[in-house]
DNA sequence: CAGTGGTCTAGACCACGAC
DNA sequence: TCGTGGTCTAGACCACTGT
């Protein structure tokens, strides 16, 4: 822990400072929620100036390891409660489709569910969503965007669009979409659901999603765009969910034939 | 773009001078793979100190928005090629497993496919791979970690585990596994494949990870670990599989009944 | 060589949190 | 009030890239 820099390595200054800070954390002596010494502790320490000392804090930070809390200090990440995504969530038997399954699914988990809807209107469709549904670009579509929470803490953000020929005239368009949310919406306007596609991928958060799920710096978000198709081989709905991806472990079954 | 900066603003200078630069990103202004103004020119602009200028950077860098060259200078990130890994790779008809899968789509992809054999050997199982193998924690497993790459360019890192019990004496622990690769070998030794198990997560990479996959900062990674279950559903291979998130979309199929 | 980003120093003042 | 991190300045020297 008192180990002095090496003025002959060729690492850099900073480095050296977060590489001492990884390792001791990594070590368990700094544990999870601890506090690690201050930028003016560093700096006596390593005889560094005060920057030097951020230059390291700010690496860890980046690396999702610690977080910094002004006027408090910097602290080892724990890792939060996650919510583990099962792939056969949307099976019919399992289903009490959408918000009303996150909030069983929370409760049961021992954890307060709230479910925020942001919008909820008639908009052209964006392009990539306007592909996925095979409309014409910029073709009329209902859009719901909502935002979910546990314990008062932001989990995901997701917004559903569906064809406009489709929503039209149901309680899709309204707040509350009723019993079975949108998806029995859909099956009752003669769509059965069929199968479900979903698009995986990961990023850094834009500053707004940032916000949004109070994402610590260094945190990525987990992109799921999920596609539902109905037995004709139509696509009904495009669902583009942003999750905090220290929240999240998403689970797939394969079949082998 | 010659906007100054708002002195009432509550805002700190380096976020709106990275404000700025980000509206002129999105707005394509400075196209992907074009230059933004030197930390020097920036300075001129905003009349700011060069450390702020270099937090504005620093905060479009560790937002994956641009990448900085040492001696040449900071541009907007070119979205590299992806690689769509499909849900159905794993089907018989399909299989033809492993690397001779990857190295075959790679090269119907038009790119230069390579894998690295890094370490295959006789070992303990660690304590998560061990627990989804169900077996006593170090207990002997085969490992194999190799390293998949396209046109020189990394792409993932994957670690295998198989007890002992079902590698021991077959090809799968030398290099070359043979024809089918190692789900070929389970299977010869009786284990017929029934279903896989994936477990999806993201998060910000090790200084390892980052170094081993070339990652730029600012590029998450996601983290796969698949579990083979054979027809009597005991487990039999884990892969443990970390992906460079800028060069992967994972795609799944999920019924809906 | 000039111009770029990378590292480092030694200060300063501010905003926030806990006591 | 004091200690924390957050922001900012005005320098310095170095390493790398391209001409």
């Amino acid at each position: 822990m008192l180990r002095p820099l090496d003025p002959t390595s060729d690492r850099s200054r900073y480095r050296q400072i977060a590489d001492h800070l990884r390792e001791a954390i990594n070590a368990g002596e700094i544990a999870p929620g601890e506090q690690l010494p201050s930028e003016r502790e560093l700096m006596e320490q390593y005889d560094a100036a005060r920057g030097t000392a951020r230059q390291a804090i700010s690496l860890l930070r980046s690396e999702g390891l610690i977080e910094t809390e002004h006027g408090r200090g910097a602290f080892v990440r724990k890792r939060p409660a996650v919510r583990r995504v099962a792939h056969d969530r949307f099976l019919r038997r399992h289903r009490q489709a959408g918000n009303a399954a996150y909030l069983a699914e929370m409760e049961t988990a021992g954890r307060t569910p709230e479910v925020e809807i942001l919008e909820v209107g008639r908009a052209p469709a964006p392009a990539d969503a306007a592909e996925r549904l095979e409309l014409e670009e910029s073709a009329s579509v209902l859009v719901r965007r909502r935002r979910y929470l546990a314990d008062g803490f932001p989990m995901e953000l997701a917004t559903s669009y569906v064809p406009w020929s489709i929503a039209e005239g149901t309680q899709m368009t309204e707040a509350n979409t009723g019993p079975g949310g949108i998806y029995a919406r859909i099956e009752e306007r003669g769509h059965q659901l069929e199968r479900f596609a979903e698009e995986v991928t990961a990023r850094m958060p834009s500053p707004e999603e940032a916000k949004a799920l109070r994402l610590m710096p260094g945190v990525p978000v987990i992109g799921v765009v999920r596609t539902a198709y109905d037995s004709e081989g139509r696509p009904v709905e495009v669902c583009d969910t942003v999750m905090a991806a220290d929240r999240y472990v998403l689970t797939y079954e394969l079949p082998a034939r």
